[in-house]
DNA sequence: CAGTGGTCTAGACCACATA
DNA sequence: ATGTGGTCTAGACCACTGG
């Protein structure tokens, strides 16, 4: 998708991307949000100046990117970050018979601290900068399976402060308060043994085996937004991956 | 382009979508084989009888699934198994560091066998049938990082027995030898725990994390060909999902 | 019914690769 | 120069949704 160009020429950027584009900034920005419907391909043809097929192109693409929704009949909406299917896109857990259940979170902590280095590098951080840090388990039916740790800088995240709790479903939180869509993330996947803290809190012994995924999530602009650590009991779940 | 109306429920398969049935089906009997430069998109329009535009809709569709690979000023070809980033598309481990290394083999054993319930559910076989079993290790650099066990139908492989010795990219052998792609695969991830003979294999203590990984690949018609386990060292490893 | 997205066609022109 | 895929347009018609 991307184009690394070195160093030269306009490169030549197709019109339905360039429509693209702007579009997706209406997201960003915030004068589209999530869950309403945007004018009909001919209108907005008319308004870019440019056909109704290439606008087309452009709405295809962004509902590639489970940006858009589109119902035949209906018309075309903003994605929903709760909309199922999206959802699961980023909770890759599955139960080992094959139901797909939601993760109930129970907030251990939520502190301010400086960011590490890690912290910095990962996020795209200036030294010196500030970032949450946001403890949790979920569970999964009755037990506990993940222990995972939320890391957001403050500046972009401010208002985080004041919040009575965390809500569960923490990319809703981000589009829906401060405007931030999750566009797309990249996990690594290892394995690890529990240590006594992580045994604790998940109910298993120390020692036991667990898996540990890394996300660094992504905003509409690739700008670096979240990262995450997370812990998982994996004895009667698996993560699922399509390739 | 014929209706083949069913008289059933669906009632209405787009006409580009037939149109790529029929190229798929060429993939599938092996008319046109991997290499292969295909007929324009107008010599394919009409020949069957549709647009150039809705040629193309296929084409894309089929270019999206790495079936097919577009090279403006060149024209389409049918992919290589051997093709760089398809390789990579079944085969997510990745250095720490960010390197993409492929893989060394060295077969520790082939056997034909009974297939167990377990295979026969998962390979879509009958009571009664074969399979091949092949145990493998990979490197990655010089340290051995994968010990896996590959299970295959016999009746789609027959001839693997008078092979001298399996080569290390097997996706290709099954499409240059047998004339089966694998189109995709789902993946099941787990951490576990080395036993002794993993232990031993993958030169590290018993007890020592592993990821597990249990792969099923589905031919182009959705067929499953091959089931898989492997246990991976992730400790300068990682497997890598983009999500 | 009117309005939406979905499909299909036909033709023009552009960008790229090769001879 | 020729042939390929890539883009863009314009228009017609189909399928679905909701009043």
């Amino acid at each position: 998708m991307s184009e690394t160009t070195t160093s030269e020429a306009p490169a030549f950027r197709p019109l339905y991307q360039q429509v693209r584009d702007t579009l997706v900034r209406r997201l960003i920005v915030g004068s589209w949000t999530p869950g309403m419907m945007l004018p009909s391909e001919f209108q907005l043809a008319s308004e870019l100046g440019v056909s109704q097929g290439t606008v087309r192109k452009a709405l295809d693409a962004m509902t590639a990117e489970h940006l858009l929704l589109r119902r035949q009949g209906r018309g075309t909406f903003v994605a929903l970050p709760e909309e199922g299917r999206i959802l699961f896109k980023f909770f890759r857990l599955v139960a080992d018979g094959g139901e797909r259940l939601f993760p109930q979170s129970r907030v251990l902590g939520r502190v301010k601290a400086r960011a590490s280095a890690a912290d910095r590098e990962q996020l795209g951080l200036a030294k010196g900068a500030d970032v949450w840090r946001i403890d949790r388990v979920r569970h999964l039916g009755e037990a506990p399976v993940i222990s995972e740790r939320i890391t957001l800088p403050v500046a972009r995240f401010e208002a985080l402060g004041q919040m009575a709790d965390i809500p569960n479903n923490v990319y809703a939180l981000y589009s829906e308060v401060f405007g931030i869509t999750i566009g797309k993330a990249a996990e690594k996947l290892k394995a690890a043994i529990a240590d006594a803290t992580l045994a604790e809190r998940l109910g298993c012994e120390t020692g036991h085996p667990v898996l540990s995924i890394e996300r660094l999530a992504l905003a509409l602009d690739d700008t670096p937004v979240e990262h995450r650590i997370s812990f998982c009991l994996t004895d009667s779940f698996h993560y699922r991956s399509d390739l």
